[in-house]
DNA sequence: TTGAAAGCGATACCAT
DNA sequence: ATGGTATCGCTTTCAA
């Protein structure tokens, strides 16, 4: 390969080739008939001149960029400290290079949206897909209006409505938590909540009241976190300050779930004896905390699967089409802390 | 603003202004002068329209994008777990907007870098940043083939003196540390390494070593981790099992000080007093051990900042000039574990 | 099968 | 200050 002061153009590979452009396009790209002859002599003027297509030139008649961008609307120290985010990524990687889709990562830090939406909205993507996680700043409705094909995992506070969305039944999951540790003689079940500003940890407080009130007990055994190890500590810590007599505890993470069962051990507390504890997420750590962690798996790659696949079905209509809705069941994982 | 099927393009707006592509053009951009009208006229065009100019034709003829990559040349589970990757990317990320520029980021997953690779070179961003934390598949060479700009944080290990290189003296700094534990008056130092196919973790082994000699004491206490906290408690523990009357450790990241630390309470053993340590990296977690940490501070703000400077004074400069090495100098932080 | 030419949507030069 | 037009690099009719 030539080395070469700027990147070498279809025009110059024509021309080493003694082709047009027009059939040095066909033959690079596949799609139409090129004759043997020539196709070789393209092949070898590309790989002479170390040639690659335009990006921009190619998407400007193209309509089409061939990357895919996941937006984070997160703090960075946020996104690099939950699991939750390494296992989506990694997913959604796998799920765009099988369909030949860059994948592009946008850190939103939460004030600034607008250069990150100037970029989307100058087309340099075909798609996007939100990891919201958190409460947005009306992002579901700024892409909408954008016109940009989306899929949000996790259902948005705002504007659900208009975008297509991937989620997983966090209520529902929260009450079979619930269920779990009631079907275990348990009667004085406390919550470690989430953050009241994200839907999975208001959603999974909700389904966890929800069922306690079904089955008469009391739901007023609350303590919240932010889905930290550490968090978990701490609000084991007040639950059991407040009420010794806790016997059940529903962690909306297990990050949490583990940093209560710190606080339980030093406490001299036994799991699942004195107390039983049931985690959620299920993305490793619950396999190695002693014992073994009772939790529900978020269903992160299915949903990953799904979100890619209603994007690329969107983009492929041309963004056309109704937004769509679907949702995962979180699947019960017995170990030992129940 | 009017909901659109599709984008609205420069001619719209200049149409329903009723003024020329050059003067809409102008009015938006601002470089040249424009009449109070026709700006007025543009700018509620623009508005009615909900224009915003296409990425891709912009590029095309501006040859410039706007975005750079930064490139983890790194496995998902590394990049989302060592805290040097938050800080970093925060840092990125607070210099590009500085700058006006979009940042990207690229996940190169070790095998597949091929598809990364074809997207630099499709121009779809005018720079690349490298944090080339581990060792890496010749990428230094294929960015210096492809003749885009870029910098790697961190030397490369292959085709270092073909690219522009921001790091730290991580030997020195290791020898630093050493200097610190003798001066205490300890002898019998052990190391806890980092991974030898990384850069930094074989270099401040060697800094380690080499100061360890010099002054005419054993070098001979090795341990391996993988910059983790786990890693650091396994490490330290075969340590103490070879050798029980280890006095000093140095540890290549704080993460694997803190597991360590673990690790000699467990055993009983006081750090100070029994144990001296010095840590690596200062990102957090050396202040909140208990006591706090000794450390090397890890001058990735620096870094980061200098980079983005080199990074978009070749941008400018069309990407020619040399390649620039500039080495920053770790500070030793004193905190209580000396 | 191949080539000439018409765009894709912007910017910038050159007149006016 | 403004408009016409060439241009960026590529894909894709349309004829031949």
């Amino acid at each position: 390969m030539v080395v070469k002061a700027h990147a070498s153009t279809l025009d110059e590979v024509a021309r080493l080739a003694g082709v047009s452009k027009a059939t040095a396009s066909r033959a690079i790209n596949g799609r139409s008939k090129v004759s043997a002859k020539a196709q070789a002599a393209v092949l070898d003027a590309v790989r002479e001149l170390g040639y690659t297509p335009n990006g921009a030139a190619r998407s400007l008649v193209m309509q089409r960029t061939g990357s895919v961008a996941v937006i984070l609307p997160e703090s960075d120290e946020r996104v690099f400290s939950d699991p939750f985010f390494a296992r989506m990524l990694h997913a959604v990687a796998r799920a765009l290079r099988e369909r030949d889709l860059q994948l592009v990562l946008l850190l939103a830090q939460p004030g600034d949206e607008s250069r990150m939406l100037l970029y989307l909205r100058g087309r340099y993507v075909d798609g996007a897909i939100v990891a919201s996680h958190h409460r947005d700043d009306r992002l579901a409705e700024h892409l909408s209006d954008l016109g940009l094909p989306c899929v949000f995992i996790g259902t948005p506070w705002l504007g659900a409505d208009r975008v297509s969305v991937v989620d997983s039944d966090n209520a529902g999951a929260a009450a079979q938590a619930v269920r779990v540790l009631v079907e275990s003689g348990r009667r004085r079940i406390a919550a470690i909540a989430g953050p009241r500003d994200m839907r999975a940890g208001h959603d999974r407080l909700a389904g966890w009241r929800q069922e306690l009130e079904a089955a008469g007990l009391d739901s007023s055994r609350v303590a919240y976190g932010d889905f930290t190890e550490h968090s978990g500590t701490t609000a084991c810590a007040e639950l059991l300050d407040a009420d010794g007599d806790i016997d059940g505890i529903f962690a909306a993470s297990d990050l949490m779930a583990l940093g209560a069962m710190r606080e339980l051990e030093a406490r001299g507390l036994r799991v699942p004896d004195d107390v039983a504890i049931v985690g959620y997420d299920d993305l490793g750590v619950a396999e190695r905390t002693q014992p073994p962690l009772t939790t529900l798996r978020n269903p992160i790659g299915q949903m990953v699967t799904e979100a890619v696949r209603l994007l690329t079905e969107t983009i492929d209509q041309g963004g056309r089409g109704a937004p769509r809705h679907v949702v995962f069941v979180p699947e019960l994982v017995r170990r030992d802390t129940v």
